[in-house]
DNA sequence: TTGAAAGCGCTAACAT
DNA sequence: ATGTTAGCGCTTTCAA
């Protein structure tokens, strides 16, 4: 329910006018910088609004020029670095513009997504910044009716919505298997988050797997959960991992935050690593290369992709061609643990 | 620059009213979900609404209504998992009503804080949460003058500028410090981010201090760094600092990052703790308790302040009297690090 | 360089 | 239970 407090009856452009003695339009092109102003009345202006405190109302604003200043980001979770560094990229991406993100979070919830995809059209945001290629139907219809730019970021797609800026998240796994089977190792296990929450982590393990084929190799385990993050995940279930395969070489995980639990267990346990298993993942983290023994890990360019991502939106805004998909591509980090 | 788009023409209430044959007062009616609207007429205008794939302007609404329904919430970063928890806090105490909170980041600036705000105040939303209570006299006064209610979140304060939720951080410290002399060590130092950076921090740390003086001790060494973030900083400076006071029998770090960090370096240079060194510190995170060695630190309730604050502005958004100072309290957590 | 008039799309307040 | 009227505070468009 909406509450029973008394409108917020502040200042209007109006009652600035009037103490300046000019026309509300002139004190409209003040607010905005725009067009020409006489040097002496912009600055006459600009000291009545400071000096009644006057602040500028941007919803009548948008609402008359039918045009928002807000960016929708929609990313799963704040809980993991990843999506706070692409935030930052995007927030580095808008500076010095009149755009300005407003984050969502789905909670790995596609239906939540959906939702607060249509929360937040209802503000007319000048552009959608989506984390991920999976939407529900009903959402990619809504945004491909909308006129504004769309960006789906982190994975890669052939067919985006409109923009896409991402890595391809195969490929990484693939090129991890291949890093660590040149290295001769042989038995290999995967510990992860549950497949159908974390969809990126899910098409690494593929990707590693399918490489693994090649060889014919396959995981001799693969141990998924589904209610914990990171690091408790990694430290609780590693355990469970090596009693269930033992003699395995190299536990694959999903990304670093498991792979420091893990790590955390093997230190507790005084198991050595990598003699007596492996440890390898994915993100480049700040905790994978701060562990007492540095993880072997592949980087993510989270912060460029934010950044990118912002850039692709604003260049459309102004009208610009845009490429459709961007490749961001990452970068194996070789630690000490593999 | 705003850009060139073309602006977002999209469907109004009137298509759907003809098309439902009504009035656009009763499309209104049945978009806020208020009044009574007859079953049939609501359930036909939203077969209209879905069918023409109609999406409620809300610009417009809180123009015509004067009230918004966002609620304003600053924080100073999320790079650490104590203002996402906060967020999900106040995500949580949001849940099911028309409020939906809008992030701004600070970068612990507060001259940022203050155009944050002033921005976001653009937008009239129906409440402020700010992480914190030291902001600039500007921005108090502005926050001041506004009628919405603001609620100061995190740490206590005597003289909120409206409501506070909180713990009293310089306790926090003094209980460890207790906690720890209790225990019988002697020789203490601390590590910590730049004490200008982190204000909790500092007053933790002021507080741990106080606790000392009363025993005729102080800290042996004080070695506070500001460019990094939590395990890093632990990581690289838990040698210099060892380096600095040998002998010292507990560390006390400015919050479980750091505590993580140095304790990375421990395991890494097979420093025993706790009886070479003890470590404590601050947060409660996951980190604390799943390290090789559980962190003794004190659980800040960050979940339930946010959740707090944003029952607080509900509350006084319905009228009601609201306590003004909420101690959250803490909670000391005994690991096998000290 | 500045001003006047006409709405942007919706909702409050009042009819009916 | 539904409709009518008059704005919300700004910007667009056109005129001076």
């Amino acid at each position: 329910m909406a509450g029973t407090s008394k409108p917020n009856k502040s200042l209007t452009i109006e009652q600035v006018a009037a103490a300046a003695g000019v026309s509300t339009m002139t004190v409209s092109r003040v607010l905005r910088g725009t067009d020409n102003v006489a040097a002496d009345t912009r600055k006459k202006v600009k000291a009545c609004m400071e000096e009644l405190g006057y602040v500028h109302n941007k919803i009548a604003g948008a609402l008359a020029a039918s045009q928002g200043t807000q960016i929708a980001v929609i990313v799963p979770s704040l809980d993991s670095i990843v999506f706070t560094e692409l935030l930052a990229g995007i927030a580095a991406g808008l500076n010095d513009t009149v755009y300005q993100q407003v984050i969502g979070i789905s909670d790995y919830d596609l239906e939540r997504e959906l939702d607060i995809v249509r929360a937040m059209m209802g503000w007319r945001p000048a552009g959608f910044i989506l984390a991920g290629t999976q939407h529900m139907p009903k959402t990619k219809r809504l945004l491909e009716a909308n006129a504004s730019p769309v960006v789906e970021v982190m994975e890669l797609t052939r067919n985006p919505i409109d923009i896409c800026v991402g890595l391809d998240q195969r490929k990484a796994g693939k090129v991890m298997a291949e890093h660590l089977l040149n290295k001769s190792y042989k038995r290999f296990a995967y510990l992860g988050t549950d497949h159908t929450i974390d969809r990126s982590a899910s098409l690494r393990c593929k990707g590693f797997q399918s490489a693994l084929h090649k060889h014919d190799i396959d995981f001799e385990h693969q141990l998924t959960v589904s209610d914990l993050s990171g690091i408790s995940l990694g430290r609780e279930h590693m355990p469970h991992l090596l009693e269930a395969c033992k003699g395995v070489e190299v536990v694959y995980c999903s990304n670093d935050a498991v792979a420091a639990g893990a790590m955390m267990h093997c230190l507790y346990a005084g198991i050595d690593i990598p003699k007596k298993v492996a440890l390898a993942s994915f993100s480049g983290m700040e905790i994978a290369s701060a562990m007492p023994i540095p993880i072997t890990t592949v980087r993510s360019p989270r912060f460029e992709m934010g950044k990118l991502s912002a850039e692709r939106v604003l260049a459309r805004l102004q009208g610009k061609k845009v490429t459709r998909v961007t490749d961001a591509g990452f970068e194996l980090i070789e630690g000490l643990s593999a």
